[in-house]
DNA sequence: CCATATATGTGCGCTGCGCACATATTTATC
DNA sequence: GATAAATATGTGCGCAGCGCACATATATGG
């Protein structure tokens, strides 16, 4: 009986110790829920999509298959939003340097609607954020600073991580990387 | 030329202001991913199935309407993602007390679904917060309940923020209530 | 020069979902 | 107590988003 309530213990952390990986998990959906209304609000499209228009606009070049990586999708999948992207007009494919790849630009109109996008990203978390005082959310950002810094990314994970990231306001970037390859 | 310089820091906040609202942007989309991904792995579905097996589950006579608020679906869409939840045999529809209504139930097999579904979120957002200490996790638990205390929420934004939640480990929601009535 | 790797595009089908409509039951009104 | 309105569910239909398998074009290494 004892020896049953010491294992069980050692196995399940009771209470305190899950409740913050609960609450953490609540308060994304209701981050996550926010942020893809406002986007739906703004480009007229879900899933990825959004997403996708947010990386090609770090202009770094992207290509098909990059996006596809940092995206999570299938191939086929990739190349069926980005011809939604180039039929909505937001997105050109150009020839790239190596003659397989497309090299994806936005149009004009393609990078004001990223500007919508990535306000409407960071006005939907303020929303959220700002029943916290200056100090609360300076201490929050510190505390999200360090666990992003120590988390274990590869260059592909942050690239995912970051697909809807401000490049505007985000100017350090908390990830760990061995080189800084995209400036957030 | 300053005047110009004033105009413009009023509206933007620059820098650091936004910066936490981008880290906390990003934080959510790694953190939703992950659950995302281990709920399709858990019970093979994606969307809001796997939110619609935990809420069924907190055994509150849910209905097909009051499911269709929470998760945030059209009626039809609701009625079809019934559908397939019992034709994997995870949930019953029996009987509501009025007539019209119908009585969700979760099958043995839906009840066990929805305990991996739930043990799998808790993991996959534990495998993030880990690399935090003991007591800067405790930082950031009590910053969220605060953050969370203070929405303004209605009834239903509450089951719709709650619609994952672990309600064998989230004993007291922080979430503003008049009267708790899902115990979560 | 030819096999393999890399990058893109396509036919096809499935899942998840919304709109419009149909039906059944309760509640309110006269 | 009959009839209108509200409530709750189910259905036909179509679209968006995505993956699998296959096809094609360009580069790279033997």
């Amino acid at each position: 009986m004892v020896k049953l309530f010491f294992v069980r213990s050692a196995h399940i952390i009771p209470g305190m110790e899950n409740g913050i990986a609960n609450l953490l998990g609540a308060l994304s959906l209701a981050v996550m829920d926010r942020i893809e209304h406002g986007a739906r609000e703004v480009v007229g499209r879900g899933g990825e999509t959004p997403a996708a228009l947010i990386v090609i606009g770090y202009g770094q070049g992207m290509t098909n298959d990059k996006l596809r990586r940092i995206l999570g999708l299938s191939h086929s999948g990739t190349v069926r939003l980005v011809d939604r992207l180039v039929s909505d007009r937001l997105v050109e494919r150009r020839a790239g340097k190596d003659g397989r790849e497309v090299a994806l630009h936005l149009t004009a109109s393609g990078a004001a609607s990223r500007n919508e996008l990535l306000a409407s990203r960071i006005s939907a978390v303020t929303s959220l954020l700002d029943v916290l005082s200056a100090a609360e959310r300076k201490q929050l950002a510190t505390l999200i600073r360090e666990l992003l810094a120590r988390q274990d990314t590869s260059e592909m994970d942050r690239f995912t991580i970051c697909r809807m990231c401000d490049d505007r306001v985000c100017t350090n970037c908390p990830l760990p990387t061995s080189k800084g390859q995209h400036g957030h």
